[in-house]
DNA sequence: AAATGAACAAATTGTTTATTTGTTCATTTA
DNA sequence: TAAATGAACAAATAAACAATTTGTTCATTT
């Protein structure tokens, strides 16, 4: 096997089991099987089960994120990228079958009220892209004065609940649809401004 | 004992003990003991351990909704019997220590995501409360129409979020602040209105 | 009528054994 | 010589059983 794609193959194939039978149920043996290769031998690419299943989540997961970051830049306006971030979030994830079988084999990849979130970094990233696009909204007058930090949290509160509703406790019809009621009411707010 | 003030009077020994230590941990004695009275004699009054654990919470989950409610009826404007409604549902619990200690305890009582809600009775009366201003507002035009169905619950689960974040998690002062900012947030929107 | 405490059943916990599976490494293969 | 193998071993998991606790009932007492 070389060197430079061994991860990409590895990653793979340990994905494909892992979202099957989840961590505890797949065996280093399967894993090999699936390379078609013996487990004795899955240690020269692995260091050992545990941090194999992490960095193929990771792996999963920057994947994810790094195509809505690409799907954001090609908008200018500032309020279409604040609604393609919210809806390519959703979307890419409704079609990477393996990732969210397997984040609904394991709620502790994306857990809703972490203690210690393994997967920190990832996430900080994306809560720094969606407060990136409101402060450059708010310095181009596109988006009300805000608490940049406290809301760009806020709204990744509120996009983890439809994300673990639609996709790890599969209700996926129903939360799309409430999805895009829940952008209105955050872009457009709930009361009318009194008329002057 | 006498017959009437009985349920008043077990429940809250019940809740103090059950806040305490957790239902596993509890033993029908030690509440027993909390009312001086012994284990065999409890049975005069509960059904079993299961059924007074259940009863306790409703009545404990009951009197927070019912102290809410009173301070929305309060208010005549229906912007402030919506922000009345979303502060107050807060500060009650801050106060009852025993109540969201318990919640605490046990998470199951209030689940962010349940797949059979234990209490569902009582929060499907919570979100017909929210409901009620949102129809309310929209039809003396303080409100933006929106879809009171889903909006109701979706700012049910917000809340829930934030419940939960602050009061069983114990992040009291961070979430405190966020929650004015997020109200601020779903009653103004994000966006601002291009100039005519 | 309300309360007790002994009696019993049901559930929980602790302990040991058996089995599986993760990991290493001396040896083989291409 | 780097990559792969499979036997060997250790660590974790599951199964089986005994010991203990605790929920529940009920004949008897206050």
């Amino acid at each position: 096997m070389k060197k430079r794609e061994d991860s990409q193959i590895i990653y793979k194939a340990a994905l494909s089991v892992f979202s099957r039978f989840g961590y505890k149920k797949t065996t280093m043996e399967d894993i090999a099987g699936e390379l078609g290769m013996t487990k004795g031998n899955l240690y020269l690419y692995a260091r050992n089960k545990k941090s194999l299943y992490r960095d193929t989540i990771s792996w999963g997961l920057r994947r994810w994120q790094s195509r809505v970051a690409l799907a954001v830049e090609k908008e200018n306006d500032l309020r279409l990228k604040f609604e393609v971030l919210c809806h390519k979030a959703i979307d890419y994830l409704s079609r990477d079958r393996e990732l969210h079988r397997l984040m609904a084999k394991d709620p502790g990849i994306f857990p809703m009220f972490p203690d210690k979130d393994p997967f920190e970094s990832i996430n900080l990233d994306s809560i720094a892209m969606i407060r990136d696009i409101l402060e450059q909204g708010i310095r181009e007058k596109a988006f009300r004065t805000v608490d940049t930090h406290q809301i760009s949290q806020v709204i990744f509160l509120i996009y983890k609940v439809f994300i673990i509703e639609a996709y790890i406790r599969g209700k996926e019809e129903e939360y799309n649809q409430m999805l895009s009621e829940t952008l209105g009411l955050m872009t457009q707010g709930l009361f009318i401004p009194p008329a002057p």
